[in-house]
DNA sequence: CGAGCGATTGAACCAGGTCAAACGGGGTGG
DNA sequence: CCACCCCGTTTGACCTGGTTCAATCGCTCG
């Protein structure tokens, strides 16, 4: 659909230098595959690992300036699945391959970073949780509008650690005080586009 | 108490090449102190970092082999509060200053690995978080006696985001079905170490 | 001995899970 | 064009696992 986005396969192969996309809900790559670290460069992306049990579950979170997929340095192959939580855009890493020390360090200290951030997503109270979710996918430049393409309900109940119910029970909440508005328009895929409160949503 | 253990202080001043020992509870160091990063030879570090409503808040777990302290390359002071939440031995990373993109590509892939442990940890039912957890507090040659000294009742409710009392309950569930045994001679301090049936804590 | 603190245990409560029904919108086939 | 289906979402009613509150215990240290 979009003519942008393209597969995994032909991507990993390349390892071309421009930028690539991908929309809400596509794979980015599957895990065991094998391919190329990437730097997120816009939007938020999703890990799942499989579990003990052979299921995958969600594992962790990737957003701007993250790095993706730097353990093919290592093993040759990508430890997780990774899925685009939101629109987003990749770009190959490292640029060159020069030994980036700094760049590893930066990502080293990301990641530290982001494995707070998601312990916090799954602590504390439902509404609070998926608050702070929304608050995660609002794209970081201040100055854009507050608006979203919130993902599926069964993806925020998994990254939130609720149910797919409770979660919709929080958005309707956050929607009857006005912290979150539908928009008109919808996309063809399911994309639900919404204004969002900033303000209202820390309040609730 | 121990005479290897030192205050953090003199040690991170110095980054001598020695590794060294901290007991059960002990502060490693503090939340914006300068230092240098460690590398975990034994045991398991809590890590803390300051939520935004300034109180400090469970942030992650270092385990061996783990690094710890990474950050301060970039920013010149540690992100997280870190205390030994089991006794362990850190030693100076890395040994020597060349560029160690091996290591630090490892380190990566460890943190990535231990934020997917940390997130299980906190899901599921309580009886199962509270077996991860000792699991995880095990030591890891499987050579060893299975016995650890289990962290205060505290630390492993904030782990497993779970209460105290809940955490009291499963293990007096595990004791009931001998899947725990305390053991007699308990040191000066409060540790109590625990004789653990590995088979009965994957039962339960 | 008594103070203090963590651990344990009990009882009541409630946030979120579970189960089930209904809704809505997009796609497909007639 | 409409009928139908599929699937994600919404909403309600009920249930339960874990929290909360509180009382007690046990150990350590003054």
């Amino acid at each position: 659909m979009n003519p942008i986005a393209v597969t995994h396969e032909p991507l990993a192969a390349t390892a071309t230098s421009a930028p690539l996309c991908f929309e809400r809900g596509q794979r980015i790559h599957e895990a065991g595959a094998m391919g190329f670290p990437w730097r997120v460069s816009r939007g938020v992306v999703r890990f799942d690992t499989a579990a003990v049990d052979g299921e995958l579950s969600f594992a962790g979170l990737a957003m701007e300036g993250d790095l993706v997929g730097t353990e093919v340095l290592m093993f040759g192959h990508f430890a997780h699945r990774a899925t685009a939580l939101t629109p987003c855009q990749l770009e190959p890493w490292p640029g060159r391959l020069d030994q980036d020390r700094a760049g590893l360090l930066q990502a080293l200290a990301r990641a530290e970073q982001r494995a707070a951030d998601i312990v916090a997503l799954r602590s504390g109270q439902a509404m609070a949780r998926v608050c702070r979710l929304i608050e995660l996918l609002l794209p970081r430049s201040a100055t854009a509008p507050q608006r979203t393409d919130l993902p599926p309900l069964r993806d925020m109940a998994e990254i939130t650690a609720l149910t797919g119910e409770t979660v919709s029970r929080m958005l309707s909440g956050l929607r009857r005080i006005g912290a979150l508005e539908p928009e008109r328009e919808r996309r063809g895929n399911g994309s639900k586009t919404c204004r969002v409160s900033r303000e209202l949503l820390v309040a609730a």
